[in-house]
DNA sequence: CGTGAACTTGACTTGCTTCAAGGTGCGTGG
DNA sequence: CCACGCACCTTGAAGCAAGTCAAGTTCACG
């Protein structure tokens, strides 16, 4: 479970924190097929955990332009308690298991010295987001195409390694062209001929959805 | 002072928070020169109100190219308590005048029942400051150079209004065509084009540093 | 098989950058 | 008081990264 793995990589659960998730293990799992909106711009939504498959969050133009602000991996937390309207429509950018998670950021949020790891994990990953925020704000004021697709992969790779979900340099990335674009500023043509040329120099190879990198370093110096 | 009044204006506070912001009040003030750095990216910052002046938040890249990922104006509070390493650096755009925040931080994050409407008051401000980002990120992503400008300036002028530092609908901005295409992800040549393009269609006049929008209600539409 | 979504490729266009050369206002020191 | 330097703004010309349009190709799936 990608979110125990990276709770459990941050801190030591207590017993009760232990017990908290294992419960939430037995509550029912919610799936929805890829292209589904979770819930539109500018509503409330309730809290979710994202146990596998791929989602965004994005905004909308009046004229369709649409702009993917984050994505959501697996082990990613969407929404609060309590539930507040948010600009960003949520997305699934692919078939998704879903997990309530109220019964999760309640117990942090009221019972923090009952769930002193919990929380602090939780506010971590806050912290976090933030960071991807920003980073996202740099690529797309400051770098090229090539540069964006590289930190954009680079990011990808950490986050499903703190998930577990790596092996070793490669991944699955069940993402179109056309999600890439509209999520780095760029038309999928131009991030189909990007591709194509990191392929040429030897950072990565693409397998279907399988992305293998092959010089992470590079791709990481590209990222800055 | 400017955040008094977007305190006031969010929320009424109770005797106890009246008489900690008059204490903060008679705290000393640090001033410092435009162009000083606050404090360099990656180190622990304390956090500061800022009292009058602009500021921003930005990230440097290894050859130089800068990215401003967002302002801070009048009434704005930088950093947390307890301090944390940023990867942005915190300068000053213009001459700050800036107050210690950390008993007002402090206060809130270990008093919310003494002090609920400045807990809140200054939850609801990091939300906003959430916002600005992803609002940032599609400007930089899906609008033109045009809409970017328009999008900013009109973020300016909301932001200014709630700290009473906007005259109807006119405002002092002290910052360079350079920081404006820094954080607009443009160059200050195109920064330039693009206001007199709008100085010529009638959306707004520059006299100095002094901001007069002409047709705020197409910069919002402009803005989306 | 047929159908549609995603990917690929080529030709052309464009918004923005870069480079370069002034112009303007302002503070500073001779 | 003037001359100098410096930061900022303005304008023109040329180049380029990325967009758009259009025509396939590939592949998964009913």
């Amino acid at each position: 479970m990608p979110l125990l793995r990276r709770l459990g990589v941050l801190e030591q659960l207590s017993p009760d924190e232990v017990l908290l998730v294992q419960e939430l293990a037995r509550q029912p799992v919610r799936d929805v097929p890829a292209r589904a909106v979770l819930h539109p711009a500018g509503q409330a939504a309730a809290p979710a955990l994202l146990l596998s498959g791929w989602g965004c969050r994005a905004r909308f133009l009046l004229d369709g332009r649409r702009q993917i602000v984050s994505f959501l991996l697996p082990g990613d937390v969407t929404g609060q308690v309590p539930p507040l309207p948010s600009p960003c429509a949520v997305l699934a950018l692919s078939p998704l298991r879903l997990l309530d998670a109220a019964p999760l950021l309640l117990a942090a949020a009221e019972q923090p010295l009952r769930f002193p790891a919990l929380s602090r994990a939780l506010r971590a990953a806050a912290q976090a987001e933030d960071v991807l925020l920003r980073n996202q704000i740099v690529r797309l004021g400051q770098q090229t195409a090539y540069e964006r697709l590289a930190g954009m992969l680079a990011e990808f790779l950490q986050r499903l390694r703190a998930a577990g979900l790596a092996d070793g340099d490669s991944f699955a990335m069940p993402l179109t062209q056309d999600a890439l674009g509209d999520a780095l500023g760029l038309s999928a043509v131009h991030v189909n001929r990007t591709l194509q040329q990191m392929r040429r120099n030897g950072l990565l190879e693409l397998r279907g959805r399988l992305v293998v990198i092959r010089d992470p370093e590079a791709l990481r110096r590209l990222a800055g």
